[in-house]
DNA sequence: TGATGCTAACTTTTT
DNA sequence: GTTAGCATCA
């Protein structure tokens, strides 16, 4: 038997020993989905299948990059450089950019982001003298994407019945004018948006024939990660190109399905059967990667949905502690559980911070975890929000070498025209839309003669200047790799020194990002290329893939020591050894807009399902009576997922309706529970309360001064920033974690202080 | 034309 | 609470 084919288990080495033909695996979480695949790859390599004729397909760059390493490690060679493994987007950006001539589009069309194409729809929506507050960018985008996503183009959207009405419905009877504007001024921009990535492959596979022959030909054996992902869109293009061998082979568990609101539909892996014949289907349903009380709760919780491959997860694993559930107070508080309880779990167990994950539902819950992290000195790494690539500074800069590469795209040219301020402003950017307009050319053939277009005044030599320098650049593109041309650009447009210059922390801070954007360019061009198909180092080359690249991706030091805080969505395919499941509470998790709907909601519990089972060893949910939202507080009931977890699998030490002693009650716990000795109903009672008469804030004095923890005796009076003057009753805690029971005035009650955090200042 | 300050919107999830 | 975008002023 080969080495590899060892450390599978029976199942594993059907699906990896299956050659031809269709194959599904239903993968269960944490069954050795990934070992799976690249076994898969290897074997049939080693079966004589050439490296070109494989193509892989996942979701992120990250489950990619990860599957060709895992390939490369079991082969021992550097064959496994030839295989076609990408995201769906990065592969067809590739394919497109070979044919792009094809579509009508320039070779380099720029790729066009979530913000750049709110930002053109934005524009189509003011030309149309239509109002932004009803059709929000935001929306419209969503439409349109939903529309791509279902390979529907502006002819047939104004055709159909079913979508005119519901926009009828909606009171946006103009979207389908919208879509049409938009999807020109794309192709006048030589732009593809995400889902035109899909959309215009599509259309390239099924409008000419001998493309589709040829990658139909290349592709002998195509494999899906992430099935239950997929789209019409992509499951379109997949049927195409493997319709001639028909060695497909999809992985996916649809109760990991967490994408619909993208498009994605269960039913094509739930329909796979009815796809091809002959599908030879594998279940993996042993899981390696948690503990029997983690993967009993996951079970029991996703049990309550309804449309499902059967299966039922089991493990070897040892039992393992119970999943603890906590309820603090306020997000904050929760904040300072999790800090501790990090902190807590460190030293009793000796584990790292990387061993620690902090999920929750929406981007904007980070906050609390990370104040809390920062004050107690534990690092962290904050994932989502954000990106890099998002940054002005750096969108600016790479606005500039999309021009240089591509000067149809009037969005990007009309961001850098007066950046850095050289006297063109929006007057004369105007008029030269009005005269692109009226001609019908681009903005880029306007600006080449300025006069002739009817300017005048000084902007005039400015805009000669730009377009100088601009086609400058252009003559380097040929000759040079994109680390040249793009250092060619910070330094003569004078863009970096601007930023230089800035001497504020934040200048600093975006100078420190332009010169990290350079170094991965530089990066870029100094990795051989993996396919070892195309050396295209080339400035055009590298732009098609950054767009394409998200903040996860970027991170080269994954073993680093932290904590690492993300969105559930976005821990899909990891696991990590403690998990803490934050913010379980109606209206966030599930989030209020599924509520109405039964599918809906059954996804936002596939949602719980894959962050239960993201933990190998400890799993804590969390919920807070009261958080911020908007600024300002709000209740909350605790989300009904908890409801589902049976009894037996809790331990609800930190929830204030114990099952256990409370002697075993750790340190830190109580802290965070004032309500702990109240019953419920009392407690939302005291809620409820609180809500309608809620005390005024406290303003400290302008020269509020802070006295330090060890100062505090009991019987003190004090001042707290926020609940103004109260009087302490009680200190308990080490000296390096005191906590004062403090009554405060002007009912705001008695509080739980830790005094390593409030700012407490001393009366007397 | 540019900078400053205020208001409103924001919170679903991402390639 | 935070931020982006807009309005107003210099």
């Amino acid at each position: 038997m080969q080495e590899y084919l060892k450390g599978l288990n029976e199942k594993q080495r059907i699906a990896v020993e299956h050659m031809d033909g269709p194959l599904m695996i239903v993968a269960g979480a944490g069954s050795g989905k990934t070992k799976v695949l690249t076994t898969r790859i290897a074997h049939l390599m080693h079966n004589g299948v050439d490296a070109f004729n494989i193509l892989a397909l996942t979701f992120t760059n990250k489950a990619a990059a990860e599957m060709k390493e895992r390939v490369e490690r079991i082969l021992g060679n550097t064959e496994a450089r030839n295989l076609y493994i990408g995201t769906f987007h990065s592969v067809f950006a590739r394919i497109l950019r070979a044919e792009a001539n094809k579509l009508g589009y320039p070779n380099n069309f720029t790729i066009y982001d979530t913000d750049d194409a709110k930002s053109v729809l934005k524009g189509i929506i003011n030309d149309m003298n239509l109002d932004d507050k009803h059709y929000k960018p935001a929306y419209v985008y969503n439409r349109i994407s939903a529309a791509k996503n279902s390979l529907i183009d502006p002819v047939m959207y104004k055709q159909d019945t079913q979508i005119q009405q519901e926009d009828a419905r909606s009171n946006r009877p103009l979207m389908g004018d919208i879509y049409d504007s938009y999807a020109k001024r794309c192709f006048k921009n030589g732009a593809m948006d995400f889902d035109d990535l899909l959309f215009k492959m599509y259309i390239l596979l099924t409008n000419f024939p001998e493309v589709l022959a040829k990658y139909q030909h290349r592709f002998k054996y195509i494999l899906i990660d992430e099935y239950q992902d997929t789209n019409l869109a992509q499951y379109a293009i997949i049927k195409m190109m493997g319709a001639v061998h028909e060695n497909i082979c999809v992985v996916g568990d649809d109760a990991q399905s967490i994408y619909s609101f993208r498009g994605a539909t269960v039913q094509n892996i739930l329909q796979f059967n009815d796809d091809y014949d002959d599908v030879m289907t594998v279940k993996l349903e042993q899981n390696y990667r948690s503990t029997q009380s983690i993967l009993n709760v996951a079970n029991q919780v996703i049990s309550n949905n309804k449309n499902q491959i059967p299966k039922q997860l089991w493990t070897d694993n040892t039992e393992g502690d119970k999943i603890v559930l906590v309820r603090t107070m306020t997000d904050n508080d929760e904040g300072r559980f999790v800090a501790d309880a990090i902190t807590e779990m460190k030293l009793r167990n000796h584990y790292a911070n990387k061993d620690f994950a902090i999920l929750y539902r929406t981007n904007a819950q980070s906050r609390s975890f990370e104040e809390s992290l920062r004050r107690m000195n534990i690092p962290y790494k904050l994932y989502g929000g954000v990106s890099f690539y998002q940054r002005k500074e750096v969108k600016d800069f790479l606005a500039y070498l999309r021009i240089v590469v591509n000067t149809q795209d009037e969005e990007n040219l009309k961001r850098i025209i007066n950046y850095p301020a050289r006297g063109i402003g929006k007057t004369s950017i105007e008029k030269i839309m009005v005269i692109a307009n009226e001609q019908d050319k681009t903005f880029w053939e306007v600006i080449q003669d300025p006069a002739a277009a009817g300017l005048k005044g000084a902007g005039t030599s400015a805009i000669e200047e730009f377009v100088t320098k601009i086609k400058s650049f252009q003559t380097q593109l040929e000759k040079q790799n994109a680390y040249d041309v793009a250092f060619a650009v910070g330094k003569h447009t004078g863009l970096v020194q601007e930023l230089y210059n800035d001497k504020s922390v934040e200048g600093l801070a975006r100078y420190e990002n332009v010169q990290e954007l350079l170094n991965s360019i530089k990066e870029f061009t100094e990795t051989p290329d993996e396919e070892g198909e195309l050396l295209d180092k080339s400035l055009g080359s590298y732009l098609q893939q950054i767009t394409l690249l998200t903040d996860a991706d970027k991170d080269s030091d994954e073993n680093q020591d932290s904590v690492k805080l993300m969105t559930i969505h976005a821990a899909k395919g990891l696991e990590f050894p403690c998990v803490f499941n934050v913010g379980l509470e109606e209206n966030l998790f599930p989030s209020a807009m599924s509520l109405y709907d039964r599918a809906d909601l059954e996804e936002e519990r596939r949602l719980f399902y894959v962050a239960i089972t993201r933990a190998k060893e400890r799993l804590w949910v969390t919920y807070t009576n009261s958080r911020y939202r908007f600024g300002s507080l709000i209740q909350n009931d605790p989300s009904r997922f908890i409801e589902e977890i049976p009894e037996a699998y809790l331990d609800k030490t930190f929830t204030g309706m114990s099952n256990r002693p409370q002697a075993q009650q750790s340190s830190f716990g109580n802290t965070f529970n004032e309500s702990a000795n109240r019953v419920p109903s009392l407690k939302k009672l005291a809620d409820k309360i609180q809500q309608t008469a809620k005390p005024a804030a406290h303003t400290p004095a302008p020269n509020f001064a802070a006295n330090e923890p060890h100062e505090m005796e009991v019987g003190m009076e004090v001042e707290h920033q926020k609940f103004g003057f109260g009087k302490i009753l009680t200190l308990e805690g080490g000296a390096n974690n005191r906590i004062a029971t403090i009554q405060f005035q002007q009912g705001h009650g008695q509080k739980k202080i830790m005094l390593n955090y409030a700012r407490l200042r001393i009366v007397k």
